[in-house]
DNA sequence: CGGTAGGGATAGGGTTCT
DNA sequence: TAGAACCCTATCCCTACC
């Protein structure tokens, strides 16, 4: 066709945002239809605005779906690989950080440090937010029970993710309506 | 990692055009799964397979991928590289020669010709169907609009594309199915 | 048939090696 | 230094499942 690979511009960016915190994300065909979008994004399809939100959903995570799929998941299905997640005192979260353990013995690459800051459990929850993609988003319980599911946990993983939820409401990153939390506009806007 | 560098040998060479011929540009994973091909390709990925042939391809038409891109494009970004095409009676390709004119302005450079030869209208269109990589080759139409959306061209561009496509065919450079072009073996095998 | 989710392939820019 | 080989990831495509 016309267009080897038509790249988003941030004007489309913005216009899905948008979209997506007006009818919520899977609701691509929708947003396609809504009139305060469709001028920007005539040249989408549903398929294309279902990608992009992955990407920047994924993006924002991981730095790429690749990474998310190495860094996600792991202990059930290759020990070599293991991810464990563990807590430590006095981080940027409230006092907390998550660090993922390289495997036990595994690469043969140059010597790194033995523990290599990852992600938080901020970024976790995002994480399952956004994978868990309820339409008005997931309660709390739910956000825990797929970071049990996903990962290795310790035990007062339930404390932690409450607080984090709070603060995480307080500061603006999460929007909290009736018991269930969704992503804010700013942090998807790439704040 | 484990690779140092895995020079094609011209049996994988060989092997990859004539899958290229057999399925068209970009269906690298069919061709590594034809059983015609996938002994002698056995050590290679898809990725492989693509980028080697934009090796070939670019290496054909341009001399490198560096020297491609400073060819290639410059109407749309930026007046400074603007590249103009104008076609001159008396040429090689049949009374038509392409020229790449310098920009008006611009660059402190040394003293240059005028006009220089630049390229023919026929690399262009080799150009064009490499680049547009439709399974089964583009059609006239699509080959003159990626000219006129990369070049600057004169009015009659139109009729120029057409004689020129005629006469490839004519020629056995290129292979004309069902009103679509595609490059033919010899040409890529560097005849 | 129309829509979405998810896996997977491709395109094209960038990087490394020789 | 250039060019071949290789890496990264945004975009696009395909299929299964409603």
């Amino acid at each position: 066709m016309g267009a080897p690979k038509q790249k988003w511009t941030p004007e489309e960016e913005t216009a899905l945002k948008a979209g997506v915190i007006k009818h919520g994300t899977g609701k691509w065909r929708t947003i396609l239809s809504d009139p305060e979008y469709n001028s920007v994004l005539k040249s989408r399809s549903n398929v294309d605005l279902k990608d992009k939100w992955r990407n920047i959903s994924v993006t924002a995570l991981w730095g790429s779906r690749k990474k998310a799929k190495l860094a996600l998941k792991g202990p059930s299905s290759s020990s070599s690989t293991a991810i464990t997640i563990v807590s430590l005192a006095n981080g940027d979260d409230g006092g907390q950080h998550i660090y993922a353990l390289p495997p036990p013995a595994a690469s043969s690459e140059p010597p790194r440090p033995f523990q290599v800051p990852f992600t938080s459990v901020d970024k976790i929850i995002i994480e399952a937010i956004t994978n868990l993609k309820k339409p008005f988003g997931p309660d709390g319980k739910s956000i825990l029970r797929y970071i049990e599911k996903n990962y290795k946990t310790q035990p007062d993983m339930k404390r932690l993710v409450t607080s984090r939820l709070k603060y995480l409401t307080n500061a603006g990153t999460l929007i909290k309506l009736k018991h269930r939390y969704r992503i804010s506009p700013s942090y998807m806007a790439g704040g």
